[in-house]
DNA sequence: CGAATATCAGTGACACTGAAATTA
DNA sequence: CTAATTTCAGTGGCACTGATATTC
């Protein structure tokens, strides 16, 4: 069985191993699509929030401006994206999802879901709950410790 | 509260959040160290089993073995790691941990446990010993799944 | 004027594949 | 000869800081 009283080293070895594999899974089924995580993110994003300036997409991905100008001119190189003048402030661009974006997004969807519910069909619907409730506790602390 | 029933999609998005956010946190205290989390495995993996051919080492790592070539280049230009001839067949070589790799790896690993002391404080014991369960339990089953 | 916005320039850490050299 | 081991060459994804032009 498990260590009743693993230390928190121990706990953070075993979820970045954790996160490693699961990571490595999801991008092997992403890249069939084209996509890969950070892509993915950053276009989902931009179906959930439309059209976005680079330096609110920067703070809804937790990465500088400079590197968002790289994702997007990712995007714009692929057509999933596309960058068009703020019509309200010409300093900035907004990032605008594209049909071809939208339509890919929609497409890798299922078998996204499909391989995390591979990963996570190990667990009863109880453990994903309890599981979702720890890790909004650690999140949340994280969030209250800045580094 | 939080959802009863939270889709697998769902609980990996959290999950992936999570880690995201705590790399970050375990990365910004190594980074005081002048190391980084994947240096950091690589000269942990050498103390505990020893000096080790670069095969192996991509084995324990989970990485192509070219990658470690670049790895160790770049630890061994920091005086960290050293290879050196393997006496029992001369096409490998095995890469050792230098003093110098040893007493970085000591000195880093207090404020590391410090980190992510205060990243799963948040968890109560038996909170910790329930999510290293879920962890384990999880990477058996991606394991199980090959991508 | 100072502040905000995005980009340019340069860099770093980390991984990959495929081909080559050496040795078992 | 075949297989194993490491390295070389080239590339890709993703992120960073600091400086700059434009606009608010």
């Amino acid at each position: 069985v498990s260590d009743p009283h693993p230390s928190p080293a121990a706990v953070a070895e075993s979820f970045f191993a954790a996160a490693d594999l699961l990571r490595k899974h999801a991008n092997t089924h992403l890249r069939e699509q084209g996509l890969t995580l950070a892509r993915g993110k950053t276009l989902s994003i931009l179906r959930h929030r439309g059209p976005l300036r680079v330096s609110t997409l920067a703070g809804k991905l937790g990465i500088a401006s400079r590197s968002v100008t790289d994702a997007v001119d990712a995007l714009e190189r692929d057509g999933l994206a596309q960058r068009r003048p703020d019509p309200d402030d010409r300093r900035a661009v907004l990032v605008h999802l594209t049909d071809k974006g939208r339509k890919l997004l929609e497409e890798s969807d299922a078998p996204r879901r499909e391989a995390m519910q591979r990963s996570f069909a190990a667990l009863t619907p109880a453990e994903r709950a309890e599981l979702s409730r720890l890790l909004s506790k650690l999140r949340a602390a994280a969030l209250d410790t800045p580094p």
